[in-house]
RNA sequence: GGUUCCAUAGUUCAACGGAUAGAACGACAGUUUCCUAAACUGUAAAUCCAGGUUCGAUUCCUGGUGGGACUACCA
């Protein structure tokens, strides 16, 4: 139970005790506001019926009870109806030792629920773009605080790598591209295939018949006509070793490959248990429907008059399969918004059928990255390649550190491998920052920060902590022995000052924090949480010299305590799939 | 047409139904004999419109206006 938990329940205990009501949700307890005195905050405003009594009357009766009866309280004000608790330095300093201790900080107990998390799941005929940056950098980040929140994750990617999409582009190659291959030309593997679904579009506004020679092709792959079922593989494998690259820079991995090929047959079974239980139905044409109008939606097809299934078809199946063989509690679809109808119909289908976890498929519907000019249109080229994008972004920080002169003494290794970080950390904030389920506007135009509210400040932040701390150490200063041969608060300074405390309470809520991202499925939460902990940090840091403080106490507190802080920087950061180095 | 999502400073983003709507960029004015100025401090600047529910509404409901998405025997 966290804290403000904690107090929530003494407020109820109060609130029983004095007006023998027990109704929980009238008491809501909130984080004090920063221009306000205290830690935690009731609203009395709900209990005034119970109470009978006026707003302020109220708030004191409670904040009396709460501090002759709970340890942790120290004081309390009331100002307009808001009773502002204040806990003890003591309670404070004996948390700080407490998160000085965990090394898994903000680690939740295991829930014994595995999660699968689909993310990515991208065509073999194109490579990626912004979109699939903002899927892929979700996804991963919230398998990751899914994990942190102590569930057993599944990442999955489920590749599209069958279609009449892939045959336009084998076709192209195959009419236009002369034998070149990634070698030859020097292009990445996705790249090169991108450039014939391209050169296919071309072509096709000069001689329709393309189309229907695409379509002959998809027929002749599903005979697994020997030909083109080689030049499907030779294809989808230069597209994997582009992709492979891109994930690898990105930084975003998968414990579970799905291929549609392999898929894409799964869930005819299901089309026979749904007429069976009468959920289904079958047209005189002899294609396969469920009646969904009842439900505000319309009728949907499950399989064609020539018996061929759908993308519905094959998700139905594919996601029973998954449930079954990994014994999921819950499975998570990181697609885009434009897919809700989709995803909508799969767990009403589902639970037509009687599948009872079909009440445990979540889709994490995120909003497209828009241009200034309006959503990307691969057709009109104003997609922003993922590859261009990200060196774009680490060549503007090797820029940017160069000119500001911080890789003076600095090997090449280092100073490429700094540019890189901060300038993936740049993109990755930029993109998670923002509410997931939001669209979000990126302008090509202009450069994304690496002042404010980005993931340099942050970087910066956590590399000017692991400076002073390397500075202490060479100085001989054993800070951490303080603490250890001090006990309780005693390894605290005698002398806290406000920012310092404030420091303590802004590090004791990150575990609720990285809690409510999971519940949310938002990284922006981490993100939010872990800028204002580094901005606060930037205050107390111009403000407080911690190697000139002249009382070693007070001197290795503030170590200690910044110490403390650039861990929870790196461990949120991490669940950002950010790095965070330690100079810059 | 139907379904659905969205609308907050000039711009990009915040705000479990709670206190004086927060940041950042940009603008303007400042801070460096001092642990990294990618930092810090200050000024100006916003809830699309009209009703309703509530002690209290940016948040919930209704209606408008404006914008996006979906509405394939594509995936």
């Amino acid at each position: 139970m966290n804290i403000e938990q904690n107090i929530g329940q003494a407020a109820a205990e109060a609130v029983e005790k004095l007006y023998g009501v027990t109704d929980e949700a009238l008491v809501q307890i909130s984080k004090t506001r920063k221009e306000f005195t205290g830690d935690y905050t009731l609203v009395v405003f709900p209990l005034l019926k119970a109470s009978r009594k006026s707003p302020d009357a109220t708030a004191a009766e409670i904040g009396e009870y709460l501090t002759a009866n709970h340890p942790d309280v120290d004081a309390f004000n009331v100002i307009k109806g808001f009773l502002n608790i204040s806990l003890k330095p003591s309670f404070w300093a004996a948390r700080f030792g407490e998160i000085c201790g965990d090394p898994s900080f903000g680690r939740g107990a295991a829930t014994g629920k595995t999660i699968m998390v689909e993310y990515s799941s991208p065509n073999t005929n194109k490579p990626l773009h912004l979109g699939h940056i903002r899927n892929n950098l979700l996804g991963w980040s919230v398998a990751e605080i899914l994990k942190e929140c102590g569930n057993t994750v599944l990442k999955a990617n489920l590749v599209n790598d069958r279609g009449i999409h892939i045959c336009k582009s084998m076709l192209a190659w195959q009419r236009f591209g002369g034998g070149e291959t990634p070698e030859s030309s020097g292009l990445k593997g996705d790249h090169l295939v991108g450039k014939y679904y391209v050169k296919f579009n071309d072509e096709l506004k000069k001689d329709e018949s393309l189309l229907t020679d695409a379509q002959q092709m998809l027929r002749q792959w599903e005979a697994h006509d020997p030909e083109v079922y080689t030049l499907w593989q030779t294809m989808n494998g230069w597209v994997y070793d582009g992709f492979e690259k891109t994930y690898k820079r990105l930084g975003v991995d998968f414990d579970r490959m799905y291929y549609e090929s392999q898929t894409y047959l799964l869930g005819k079974a299901l089309v026979e248990e749904g007429l069976a239980k009468g959920v289904f139905y079958r047209r005189d044409d002899g294609s396969v429907w469920c009646d969904l109008t009842a439900d505000g939606l319309d009728e949907k097809l499950l399989l064609r008059a020539d018996g061929t299934s759908v993308y519905m078809t094959q998700d139905l199946g594919t996601a029973l399969r998954r449930f079954t063989d990994e014994n999921l509690d819950s499975l998570v679809y990181v697609v885009g918004n434009e897919q809700n109808y989709h995803f909508q119909v799969l767990k009403l289908v589902l639970s037509k059928l009687g599948y009872s976890w079909a009440e445990a498929i979540y889709h994490l519907s995120y909003g497209m990255v828009e241009l200034p000019e309006g959503k990307m249109k691969s057709r009109e080229g104003t997609v922003v390649d993922a590859d261009d994008l990200v060196e774009g972004m680490v060549e503007t920080a090797r820029d940017m550190s160069a000119e500001l002169g911080k890789l003076d003494g600095l090997s090449a290794e280092e100073a490429s491998a700094i540019a890189e970080t901060v300038g993936l950390g740049a993109l990755k904030y930029f993109i998670l920052k923002v509410d997931p389920r939001k669209t979000m506007l990126f302008d090509p135009r202009e450069s994304i920060d690496f002042n404010g509210n980005t993931g340099p400040f942050i970087q910066y932040t956590h590399a000017r902590i692991r400076s002073v701390l390397r500075k202490a150490a060479d100085s001989g200063i054993d800070y951490a022995a303080t603490a250890a041969s001090g006990s309780g608060s005693a390894s605290v300074s005698e002398n806290i000052l406000p920012e310092e405390l404030e420091l303590i309470k802004m590090l004791s809520d990150y575990p609720s924090a990285v809690q409510a991202a999971g519940d949310n499925f938002a990284p922006s939460v981490v993100a939010a949480y872990v800028y204002d902990l580094a901005k606060a940090y930037n205050g107390y840091y111009h403000d407080h010299s911690i190697l000139r403080e002249t009382d070693p106490a007070a001197r290795d507190f503030r170590l200690r305590l910044s110490e403390q802080v650039a861990a929870v920087i790196k461990r949120g950061m991490r669940l950002l799939g950010i790095a965070v180095p330690e100079r810059m």
